[in-house]
DNA sequence: AACTATTACAACCGCCTTTCA
DNA sequence: CTGAAAGGCGGTTGTAATAGT
């Protein structure tokens, strides 16, 4: 038995928005608002329209603030970052960006940045006479040769970025969701939380503890999370310190995936000063921004790929990700559908968090 | 000039979650 | 407690505009 319609599908139109339709959508919700009601709005204004794609029509183009194209290089980085860390979560990524809808920036991935990484990364593999394999080209060579892979893998920024969405779909335990360190301007009350939690149950991987795959390793290549790994995010540094914490995921041997506090929120680092093979944030940058950078080989890439393995029998079902607070999707992604207040913005991420958990 | 391929973006679809009677 | 209705989201499709041949 299949779930009824939204609406008689016979009697809405579809297509385009005419302005006429514009204006009487805009014209009621600015006056009236939505009532609460999105099924029984477009009968009010007597548009033959589905309540659902009035909302989307109000959400993605008619409210006010409303940016289309001409994203920065900052808002690219942004999007990229959050995408590597947290995937197609377009209204979360949309949450930090002022402004953009989910649907603006999910066209904006699909059709340009995705394109632009792939691109720049030709480009830099030929000037920096690196491999030219292209998992992803079916024209190309594929990599049957583990070793070929790796030594590609290894010298492609780009490639570096895909593992990392391979990881992020697999939920591995140092994705956005399960690194304090990447959540966007932690509030120091919910950080206190995770220490609190972290020491009644003395294991500092607690949050993580049901996405662990059997860990292969010795004990003391174990990737360990200590809180007092984690930077406290400043409001200044909350995108830098994502930024950093890239790093850490990218990080080749994967025993120190947020590395150490003074490397993770070190805001002197210079590109020169940035280790070869240690910041992915440079590699990014030189895709994004065409800025220089050093490049060099990964040595320890391959047991990277080893180490991605270990997560490949991890269910990649985002419900794993029990302990995210829901709200947060949901306080994020309606600040931005009805007044663009950026979470980053508004420090209200983790309040309903901190009002369950007594401090 | 005509045709084809590509790009960009708006809109739709279907599923999942939340709300409420 | 339960199920229907509505909201929300991500993936996909349709189409107009543009570029290339």
């Amino acid at each position: 038995m299949g779930r009824a319609p939204c609406c008689d599908k016979a009697n809405v139109k579809k297509g385009p928005w005419s302005p006429e339709e514009d204006a009487k959508l805009k014209a009621y919700i600015e006056q009236y608002g939505t009532g609460g009601n999105w099924i029984a709005l477009p009968q009010k204004i007597g548009l033959k329209r589905c309540g659902k794609s009035c909302r989307l029509r109000w959400l993605n183009y008619l409210r006010p603030n409303i940016k289309h194209g001409g994203f920065s290089e900052e808002e690219d980085n942004i999007i990229c970052s959050l995408y590597i860390s947290i995937g197609s979560r377009w209204s979360i990524i949309a949450a930090q960006l002022p402004g953009r809808t989910d649907n603006d920036i999910k066209n904006y991935w699909n059709t340009k940045l995705k394109k632009k990484l792939l691109g720049r990364r030709k480009q830099s593999s030929n000037i920096h006479g690196l491999s030219n394999q292209d998992p992803n080209d079916p024209h190309q060579p594929t990599g049957s040769d583990d070793n070929q892979l790796s030594q590609g893998l290894s010298n492609s920024a780009m490639e570096r970025l895909q593992l990392h969405m391979q990881l992020q779909s697999l939920q591995n335990p140092f994705s956005f969701y399960n690194n304090p360190a990447l959540w966007p301007k932690i509030h120091p009350l919910q950080e206190k939380m995770i220490q609190n939690m972290q020491a009644s149950n003395g294991n500092p991987n607690l949050l993580m503890q049901p996405l662990l795959p059997p860990n292969p390793q010795p004990a003391n290549e174990q990737s360990t999370v200590h809180q007092q790994d984690y930077p406290e995010i400043s409001n200044t540094k909350g995108l830098e310190g994502l930024d950093n914490c890239l790093d850490g995921i990218s990080a080749s041997d994967g025993s120190v995936p947020f590395g150490n506090g003074d490397n993770l929120m070190d805001s002197t680092s210079t590109d020169a000063a940035v280790q070869p093979g240690s910041s992915f944030q440079g590699e990014l940058d030189v895709f994004l921004n065409h800025k220089s950078s050093t490049t060099g080989g990964y040595p320890q890439e391959d047991q990277m790929v080893n180490q991605l393995d270990c997560f490949r029998d991890i269910n990649g079902s985002k419900d794993s990700s029990i302990w995210w607070p829901t709200d947060f999707d949901a306080k994020s992604a309606s600040s931005n559908s009805w007044d663009s207040t950026s979470v980053l913005q508004s420090n209200g991420m983790f309040q309903d968090f901190e009002l369950g958990y007594p401090m």
